[in-house]
DNA sequence: ATGAAAGCGCTAACAG
DNA sequence: CTGTTAGCGCTTTCAT
């Protein structure tokens, strides 16, 4: 048996395995395509061949010259936040079962580089795009569909309503968490914001609102504080929720992060969760039952929403004409250690 | 059709560029590689017009053609332990630095996708290789050698030492642990071990015996328990523990999620901590200064491994004559709240 | 200093 | 059913 699998420097290529068994490259890549109308004894023998020579096919070749790269791009703001594990653990999953390699692009936050990695990314390498909570989506997503290039968005609705996106109920989430507290009893309950500029962020608050509205607690601005989804900046937040002359005796915090920048903080301040002060979060993020005390929370299909957002982005990618929608999954409440009724 | 059917509006390429400032094709690939001897004015000239037509470079030609497709791929059992996580952002930071993107390859800890991957990833598409933690390294490591590909390993050390590596003093952090509750005056300290086939998890187990002779403390076989760095493991490895006719009064565990897990199982007993045994991590990933009590740890500087494994990986891009190196990052203590003196 | 031309490995017509 | 032939967009000699 010939070695040359193993030794040689150059990797193996098609024309390798035409020549290995007595065809024209062409036949080869029929082949390897899954093209139909090949004679089954010369598919196996091209199948043996190309087994034999350990090939493997080039897929920078293969998609310049117009086939499918097999890779799709991932566009995440980082990976340093537990949420976006999560999306990415469905995303990865799914893409696997679908033979699809992942190109991943960190944007750090970092607007400007939003577009430009759109752009290169959307340049032929990938089939397929997956944007998660991109911070100015609109500026590139019309480029996108312009060029009729695959794309969904991922928690992060298009406000021109034009793109497929896969997100969960924000609003209805928020007002769960909020009645749970309400009918714990709580009446002075604060909330810290997510990143206003995120459509999430947006509905939840809507949601806490809508909530209190119902149950006739009225709305007041020095319970509602702006933060950003990030941990830091809810300490900060709570710290000035506790210094109020009359404190909440609940905090509503927009995502599980923050939520333990609450717990941070009022720990800080020498007070019990749950005694002195009830702390509910939103995501549910997997360290979210390993904080103590654990956290009370909307649950957010994290993993599945990716799953999802990759199957419709496959489709897409099937077929370019399929008309842009929207999938909203459903959150729900989940009931841990850090409430309780007043 | 003279369409491909996926973009309807072609990207523009270096010819567009070239027809648009009347110079040849080749000229603007100069420019745009930053070839020395080009007149300035041609220079100029041909910058402008890229700008002007906003045009991108298409990598997988690039690539084909012979260049560098400013691609390194990263190998990755999984995104779901933080541990991963922080490692890659460190890698990511530096990669964008460096202007590169970021091909990601998860093995879900599937020792026959390692191979197939590693193979995948170095046929062409990408510069270089970071691999976490690989599990079957040896059988493919050869190759990549052979064919002079470069690749840098993270946190696993190669038997043969005939790689590049970046990792930790596991030895001594596993040391300085085990010394650590030794003079907090424990001398049952149990210790349960990670996935035995890295070297990492080997390396501590040694620390954690060296420290224990050094001390005159005998080793035995009943407080060691063997784990795979996994949470759900090290609750059931506490419980036997929890179960000894004498019980520990301190666990080491070898990661820190095995320690949320010590930590899980010993509050399922109805045992505090760290009144009735104390606990201590390795790693620390972020979750650990917000579990609580927060854990103590043996810090290890993950996204710098990521940093500096990113920097040995460019130089061997650079330079494919350089001899492998390894690069041992210092840990160290963090003393917080879940160990006490005895 | 710049142009011309030869591929890189592969897919997709177009012919048999 | 299979071989032939163009390119895909770009880097790189080799000329000029």
């Amino acid at each position: 048996m010939t070695e040359n699998g193993n030794h040689s420097t150059k990797p193996v290529t098609i024309i390798d395995v035409a020549r290995e068994c007595g065809v024209s490259y062409s036949t080869v890549s029929r082949v390897l395509n899954g093209y139909e109308f090949v004679k089954e004894s010369t598919r196996q023998r091209v199948m043996d061949a190309a087994n034999k020579l350990g090939y493997v096919a080039n897929l920078q070749a293969r998609s310049l010259a117009g086939g499918r790269s097999q890779i799709i791009g991932l566009l995440v703001p980082g990976l340093d936040n537990g949420y976006i594990g999560e999306i990415v653990r469905g995303v990865d999953e799914e893409l696997k079962r679908a033979n699809y390699d992942l190109m991943l692009y960190t944007t750090h936050r970092h607007r400007g580089k939003e577009s430009v990695y759109v752009n290169t990314i959307a340049n032929g390498l990938t089939d397929g795009l997956l944007l998660i909570v991109p911070l100015v989506a609109s500026a590139y997503l019309d480029a996108l569909r312009q060029r009729n290039f695959p794309y969904v968005l991922i928690d992060q609705w298009d406000a021109a309503d034009k793109s497929s996106v896969v997100d969960a109920t924000n609003w209805q989430g928020a007002y769960d968490a909020t009645r749970y507290l309400l009918e714990c009893g709580h009446r002075r309950i604060a909330f810290i914001t997510g990143l206003m500029e995120l459509s999430s962020a947006v509905d939840r608050l809507e949601g806490y609102k809508a909530a209190l509205a119902d149950h006739d607690v009225p709305y007041l601005d020095e319970l509602v504080i702006e933060g950003d989804f990030w941990q830091a900046t809810a300490v900060t937040a709570t710290e000035r929720l506790l210094s109020l002359p009359e404190r909440p005796t609940a905090i509503f915090a927009a995502n599980d992060l923050s939520a333990y920048g609450v717990m941070e903080s009022i720990r800080n301040a020498g007070l019990g969760i749950p005694e002195d002060i009830s702390v509910i979060g939103f995501d549910d993020i997997p360290q979210s039952s390993i904080v103590y005390p654990k956290l009370t929370t909307i649950h957010q299909p994290l993993a599945q929403m990716g799953r999802v957002a990759v199957k419709m982005l496959l489709e897409q990618i099937e077929n370019p004409d399929r008309p842009a929608r929207r999938v909203t999954l459903a959150t729900h409440l989940v009931v841990r250690d850090s409430c309780r009724p007043i």
